[in-house]
DNA sequence: TAGCTTCGCCGAACCGGTTCGACACAGTCG
DNA sequence: CGACTGTGTCGAACCGGTTCGGCGAAGCTA
């Protein structure tokens, strides 16, 4: 079931089989046809892997996440999904590689054994090894996030500063004068994830310029630690009447911290942030939030990365979006503030 | 930087350079050194295509999922996670295809041109011509679900018509006599859906046994179809008490429509189901439920996997789990009926 | 020192495709 | 009728590894 028992069976030359089935050179009519016929009858097809040895392509393209333990979040889920669609429209095969860091063994042997074409990165840091490792070596690639210096690199990402200060000023809008800001775990921040800073950074920034009153928390990516973080946001300041929060594995847990408090959402308290809108529409009252497109980053992403595969000396391309926030239910103005 | 250049600056021959890494072959303690340095000089890696076509294992493994559309769940993003996790231990990679068919491109691509050593397949149909196609072909697979006809295949798998029934017995034990069942989407359900038919089945056996008056829903995977869901069921029989559910999507919009009718959880009205804990505990009250152990059924699936590509003509095994009941705050005894 | 084993290495063939150069044959033109 | 072009096919080399058979040198026995 080779293209040698193909070529013996139709009475022609490997390399005519070759040709007929990949059309880089004519063949006749009557012995495509032939060939046709036989291929058919077999069933066959190439060999990826022979194939991928004789020019130099895979027609794989790695999808590089961090390792679990950190739980999966809803959007990962979206950008997977959304990556191995568009791939597969490009006939593109989609390698999961998990890896934090540049020195991970399936980061190496996702490039030092050449097992894929081109490699898009999720989980993007301020200071990304495995980024700038690919840079370096030219390796084509697409990051998901923008790193601290993305004016070189392809790359598609949300621009969490506007989004965090568009909710900060949502809420300075609606009167909130105190405002806590719930973020992704303190390891993250720590190792330099780059939308727990820039989210944080856009934040602070914002409330600053409206004068506002803010304290800012780490929070587990779980339900319990969104209640607890809740908790401890009333205990600090009982005063604080509305939150923002980039974490929607906590989010459930926020809510129900507030719940226990005997705060009403939205009357008195208020809760926006950024989140995947599958989970904004999960809770009650539904979230008011910037939606992250993450299918449509997804799909863009492999545009970029075919795009770059193709014409390898292309002028890196990025896409910086800013989705509106999608006003639903859970903020409101605020009222007298308590004690 | 393939192994001849290896070979040249280490002064031996290209065979001996394969044996000293592969250790098949004895190899002088100062050659394997030599050999040793120019390699790490270089960080000369082989590659993963020439290896794939000389030895006729690509090291992969297959992971088929249907595509998006179809929202994906909470559960599915558990699978994806654990199983490349577990099968990058094995020094496997992981190779994603989005196909619900036998006739999918994606699928023909897995298996025709030989580019993974074995599958998973996820979001098992009872009648699966996936399933039965790998089988046909002895191709090494592991399922995650049952089939039909499960006792002659390699299976990871939650005895959902059990797990069901436990739920219908711990409401029918506080005193529900009126149930509603929450079911995936009514498409899955006539695709052949494995856990909505056994979920189903499991629900509507154990009800009958206790003498439950039962109604039975399907339900898209998401919030807004899980409200309008509740709607219908208080709609259809205003004294049902209790409902269980193994939509997870759902979950959010099934709170929210009771809520929306004044009914509280778990004084008027007691939920359960099954659902990966990161759902049960998202909600407030937290669900009552059957956690599915989606982690620990992915890593189970490789190993499974693993051990039929070691050994070929290993016999058939299956793990049939059947997780217990969490008691969290959802559930509760039925009250007085309501009007 | 001839004869035998053992050890370490080499050359060649192979995996299954792709691609380049060449060649046979037919058709056109001078 | 010979030279010229163009079409269709073939053989061989190559991609980068693995593996098998064999061979030379060293070590041992007789």
């Amino acid at each position: 079931m080779n293209i040698g028992e193909i070529a013996r069976r139709a009475g022609v030359s490997r390399s005519t089989v070759s040709y007929a089935l990949s059309g880089k050179r004519p063949v006749s009519e009557d012995t495509r046809r032939k060939i046709q016929q036989v291929v058919d009858e077999l069933g066959y097809q190439p060999s990826a892997s022979a194939r991928a040895l004789a020019n130099g392509r895979t027609s794989t393209i790695g999808l590089v996440f961090p390792p679990a333990g950190n739980h999966y979040t809803g959007m990962q889920l979206d950008f997977i999904g959304s990556v191995v669609e568009a791939a597969a429209a490009y006939d593109y095969d989609v390698l999961l590689s998990p890896s934090g860091m540049d020195s991970d063994r399936s980061f190496q042997r996702l490039l030092g054994e050449r097992r894929v074409d081109g490699a898009i990165l999720m989980e993007i840091r301020l200071e990304d090894d495995r980024a700038d490792h690919l840079a370096a070596l030219g390796f084509p690639s697409v990051a998901i996030g923008r790193t601290a210096h993305p004016e070189d690199g392809w790359y598609v990402g949300l621009d969490h500063t506007a989004l965090a200060a568009a909710c900060v000023h949502h809420l300075a809008d609606l009167g909130h004068r105190r405002v806590a800001f719930v973020n992704r775990p303190e390891q993250l921040l720590r190792t330099g994830y780059e939308s727990a800073h820039r989210g944080l950074d856009g934040f602070t920034k914002a409330a600053a310029e409206r004068g506002l009153t803010v304290r800012t928390y780490c929070c587990g990516d779980d339900a319990a630690a969104g209640q607890a973080c809740v908790e401890r946001i009333l205990h600090d300041d009982p005063a604080t009447t509305a939150l923002v929060t980039l974490n929607e594995a906590a989010l459930g847990g926020l809510y129900r911290g507030l719940a226990h408090a005997g705060r009403h959402v939205p009357r008195d308290f208020s809760i926006t942030g950024i989140v995947a809108n599958r989970w904004a529409e999960t809770v009650t009252p539904q979230l008011t939030a910037a939606d992250v497109p993450a299918a449509e980053m997804g799909r863009l992403a492999v545009d970029l990365l075919v795009e770059r595969l193709d014409n390898s000396d292309a002028p890196p391309r990025q896409h910086l979006l800013i989705p509106p926030i999608s006003l639903r239910a859970s903020t409101g103005p605020a009222g007298s503030p308590q004690t």
